[in-house]
DNA sequence: GTAGGGTTAG
């Protein structure tokens, strides 16, 4: 026990940065201070009759079946004069934890001398279980102060609550805990962990966890492709569900929810159509989480008819379904439908939540649909009492911004509640180029610099602004500062898929094993875009929009070869769908306008924001994007 | 007494 009270001394060492309502900086720091728990005060004899009372409590709250019948009993201790019953007072507690209140059973927790392990890890999963972490791990520590050594009780829900805040160093702290108690064998106590390191973004010790265990269930399986799924380790998602099932570990809905996340990222439409399959072979067909994510699946490959019609046929449609299927047709660009669709679910007696409003103003974003998206945010506010979130105001700003009101965008930044973050400078800094707005821009950049200094996507946008006014020695200066503070650039690249397989590209990428076929491919189109009146946007301010490194020739953008790509290895007249993980370029979104001409084919890709559906030389988004 | 889940800005 004393080698035990010594290594928790150590921890205590640990800074932790604090965060959500309990300071970290003396996390575990008096569980060294008492080294074993005190004396526990000695039971009052209590006479035959109150025994029984107890007991005929304890036999009342064995049989609650609803809130109110544990109040009856609650207020029957104090009658009594029984409130402080230890027994009791547990069982009081742990129901009023299963009916969602948790801080009344915290007032009984408080009231209980010198309360059991059971009921501090009681406390702790009540507190987890209501997505109140900090309190949880508040607990966690107030248990360990107390001199009390956690269990494998108490593990899974301080891991939870790691999880929950996304707090890896906390989630490392504890599993330091874990491994100095002794609790490394317990299945409950490692899927936490896994699930922990998965949340916190760590996939690979996520993995090393799941490695390194003796058993597991179906749980820990589900946690781990949710784990990868999550972490946009896509491939990984879907190798992991064939381990899973090659393992002979029945695939359930949350497997399924997670390689279905997988194929609408990676935009595999012949992937998620099986998994479609699967789903209806496997008996989920009409499990409404499984239709909201297939439905999403559609959406993001790019078939928004495909989603429709799920959703048509969709029986029990909740709030998370509706949104879902509105922020569908936000991504393809038809704010109408979109919000026709809101107006329908109100009318089906569905109430919206913070998540369906910023579905509905992005939509509206998308689609520039300035005054209903300023009518939403009000309609939030006022009529439904929603405060506007961070994601709701970035939503506004773009909005704005896009539609030219950029000092109204500005003005909104400025005395927005919560704290505006670089992204949302960034978006206002977008409008900016749109609208050649210099004077503002040089004061937002001044801004986003302070902000997030190391981002080159600013420096790019602002070189580009003012290059479009000529101000090459700016420019230069920029381009400098950027050298200078080694800004990251992210490479891009894009998706195809083709025979079940996904294939990727990046700027200028010739490793693909039809390289030559791609290029010549190219070049044909070059020389007949050329003909059709194509001219490629070589002003500077829309090249190198996107980071894909200014040495590589805008033809040979990463969405250019993997539509080369398609188009070599598929038949005349098969649409072509192609995800990227950036926002497509100016001189691209041309140049594919005139190739869906060119070849008769639709084109569709879908870049980091939205869908851009190209057919017979003109774009859905009306080159609004 | 314990672990995993569908929608969301830029």
């Amino acid at each position: 026990m004393r080698a035990l009270l010594n290594l928790f001394k150590r921890f205590s060492i640990i800074t932790v940065v604090p965060r959500n309502g309990f300071s970290n900086s003396s996390f575990l720091c008096a569980s060294i201070s008492s080294s074993t728990s005190s004396p526990r005060p000695v039971e009052l004899i209590q006479s035959k009759t109150t025994n029984q009372i107890a007991l005929s409590i304890s036999s009342a709250l064995q049989k609650c079946t609803n809130l109110s019948s544990v109040k009856k009993a609650h207020a029957k201790t104090f009658a009594f004069g029984l409130q402080h019953d230890k027994h009791l007072s547990i069982k009081i507690a742990i129901l009023y934890v299963s009916f969602d209140k948790v801080d009344t059973a915290n007032i009984v927790f408080e009231s209980t001398p010198n309360p059991s392990s059971c009921f501090w890890n009681n406390m702790i999963r009540g507190y987890a279980t209501e997505g109140q972490f900090g309190r949880s791990l508040g607990l966690y520590n107030k248990m360990l102060q107390e001199g009390l050594i956690p269990d494998k009780f108490a593990f899974p829900f301080a891991l939870k609550s790691c999880a929950g805040l996304s707090n890896l160093q906390l989630g490392k702290l504890v599993h330091q805990h874990l491994l100095c108690c002794g609790c490394t064998d317990d299945l409950f106590v490692n899927a936490a962990l896994l699930d922990m390191y998965a949340k916190c973004g760590d996939v690979e010790i996520a993995r090393l966890v799941f490695d390194k265990m003796a058993v597991r269930d179906l749980v820990c399986w589900t946690s781990m492709i949710s784990g990868y799924a999550h972490n946009g380790y896509n491939s990984e998602t879907l190798e992991f569900f064939n381990l899973m099932r090659g393992s002979g570990v029945k695939p359930n809905r949350v497997s399924l929810l997670s390689v279905l996340l997988a194929c609408g990222s990676l935009g595999a439409l012949r992937k998620g159509e099986w998994f479609h399959n699967y789903a209806i072979q496997t008996g989920f067909a009409n499990d409404i989480l499984v239709v909201t994510a297939v439905m999403d699946m559609y959406a993001k490959c790019g078939s928004l008819d495909l989603a429709r019609g799920l959703f048509n046929e969709a029986a029990g449609k909740d709030v998370v379904c509706w949104s879902s299927m509105i922020a569908c047709y936000g991504i393809h660009g038809d704010g109408r439908k979109a919000i026709d669709l809101f107006d329908a679910m109100l009318e089906a007696g569905v109430s919206p939540n913070h998540v369906t409003f910023t579905c509905v103003l992005s939509a509206c974003g998308h689609s520039g649909l300035l005054e209903e998206g300023r009518r939403y945010f009000k309609l939030m506010k006022e009529v439904f009492r929603i405060a506007p979130k961070l994601n709701h105001f970035s939503c506004m700003v773009d909005l704005l911004g896009r539609a030219g009101q950029l000092d109204e965008a500005k003005n909104l930044i400025e005395n927005m509640p919560v704290k505006p973050d670089a992204t949302i400078w960034g978006s206002l800094l977008g409008a900016c180029r749109i609208y050649g707005n210099l004077y503002l821009a040089e004061r937002v950049a001044d801004v986003l610099f302070h902000l997030d200094p190391l981002q080159s996507g600013y420096h790019v946008l602002l070189s580009n602004i003012y290059a479009a006014k000529g101000r090459w020695n700016k420019v230069e200066m920029v381009r400098n500062l950027m050298a200078r503070i080694g800004a990251n650039k992210i490479q891009g690249f894009s998706l195809i898929e083709l025979n079940d397989r996904v294939h990727r590209f990046s700027a200028g990428d010739r490793s693909h094993p039809q390289s030559d076929g791609i290029l010549s491919k190219l070049e044909e189109l070059a020389a007949k875009m050329k003909r059709l009146g194509y001219v490629p946007l070589t002003d500077f301010a829309l090249h190198d929009i996107e980071e894909e490194g200014k040495e590589e020739a805008l033809s040979y953008h990463s969405e250019r070869l993997a539509i080369a790509f398609g188009l070599i290895n598929t038949n005349p007249g098969t649409a072509i769908r192609v995800t990227k993980n950036l926002r497509i370029c100016g001189d691209c979104h041309n140049a594919i306008k005139f190739i869906s001409k060119i070849v008769k084919r639709i084109i569709i890709v879908r870049d980091m924001h939205r869908f851009h559906h190209f057919e017979d030389g003109a774009c859905s988004c009306r080159d609004y994007w």
